[in-house]
DNA sequence: ACCTGAACACCGTTCAAGT
DNA sequence: ACCTGAACACCGTTCAAGT
């Protein structure tokens, strides 16, 4: 067979592809044999672009997460900086529920990763949180955006969905259970979110008077 | 070779060997082959007592998820059903972070589970709260727990560790740094419950005085 | 530099057969 | 009822070889 000119693989073509599959049949449901099927190619093929899957699926999790907005810890607002950061945040993972597993375990791009945790971190103690307090907001405000996004994830594992299938056919039914579920999920980190930086600026409140 | 006259193996005893293997290796470091070994069998003997290893890993789940205390739901104070249900459901899944993922999917025994569920969400509306924020209090308490325990889980897998060791090759310091990350999420876990409950509080007050 | 064929060392699961 | 040996249909990854 005659060598193509130009190259069959690109990393950007082979992450397209890659999170499609992730996206329609979940993190079990990308092989390095059937990616490369889909590509045109046989999966060693693969390694010549990424080391392992581990590292194509890391990759990826970095451009999710370059979404991410950390610009509103630049004003004078932190309970604003935190709102956006929470919701952007989210907002990336619900895109893309079933990388939720990886997007957890941290990207591979230390640098970007670690500017964007600076940006909070500084943030919050220009607004004039104790260092330790930053540390711990920035915690916790992960725990809420990653433990709402876990439940979306794990969603898709329920086997209620083909019980209420079973019970009404009709699929707009099921669709509206689904999403039903999702708009519960979105209200109450809302509220979660609300109630949470509430008690923030109370303790805030607190830590001044003291 | 004679057959024994009692069963070489339990559900029990399964259970037990595979949550030491998930403990010490990982949620992949368990495959039914290794621990067929381990139990002194071949990996299809397995499959007289638990269908697939999906169905064994949500029983040792659900063995798990028994130690939840919804208990404090059965009195007057909402916020102490919460905190004490939020600190033992974190309690059972920092015990063993590497079966957060299973955790998080939720556990095989629906009845149970239902139980507890119902629990939380009774305890909230007989304290006065509208049955949709109780809804909403249950999930998102949820996700402060699951992803103070996905934070856990994901240490795991920092690579940050052998940065460290390198950089102090004492052992001592690489230990002391996974007990103060341990602590970090502790002291996150138990502030942000706190602002989130001062603030739901707030929202209570609120909703009364309409 | 990029891709392939063949191979290694694994998987979960099934199934006929043994006791 | 419980366990085994052999097999099926997969995995991720390596490596020598080709262009």
């Amino acid at each position: 067979m005659p060598r193509p000119s130009t190259p069959l693989l690109s990393r950007a073509r082979i992450r397209e592809r890659a999170l499609a599959m992730v996206d329609a049949e979940g993190l079990t449901g990308l092989s390095m044999r059937k990616l490369a099927g889909e590509l045109g190619v046989q999966a060693p093929s693969l390694y010549s672009h990424y080391r392992t899957k581990d590292e194509l699926l890391h990759d990826i999790a970095d451009e999710l997460m370059s979404t991410v907005d950390v610009s509103d810890f630049a004003g004078t607002d932190w309970a604003a900086g935190v709102r956006t950061w929470a919701r952007s945040y989210r907002a990336a993972l619900a895109a893309h529920p079933n990388m939720v597993p990886v997007l957890a375990t941290g990207p591979a791009r230390r640098e970007t990763s670690l500017a964007r945790a600076d940006a909070v971190h500084g943030g919050l103690v220009r607004a004039g949180w104790p260092p330790r307090y930053a540390t711990m907001i920035g915690a916790s405000t992960k725990y809420l955006v990653l433990g709402a996004a876990m439940s979306s994830f794990s969603r898709g594992f329920e086997d209620d969905v083909q019980v209420y299938v079973d019970r009404y056919p009709h699929l707009d039914q099921a669709h509206r259970l689904r999403d039903h579920a999702d708009e519960i999920d979105a209200d109450s980190f809302e509220m979660a979110l609300d109630a949470f930086l509430d008690g923030l600026s109370a303790m805030r409140t607190r830590l001044a008077d003291r």
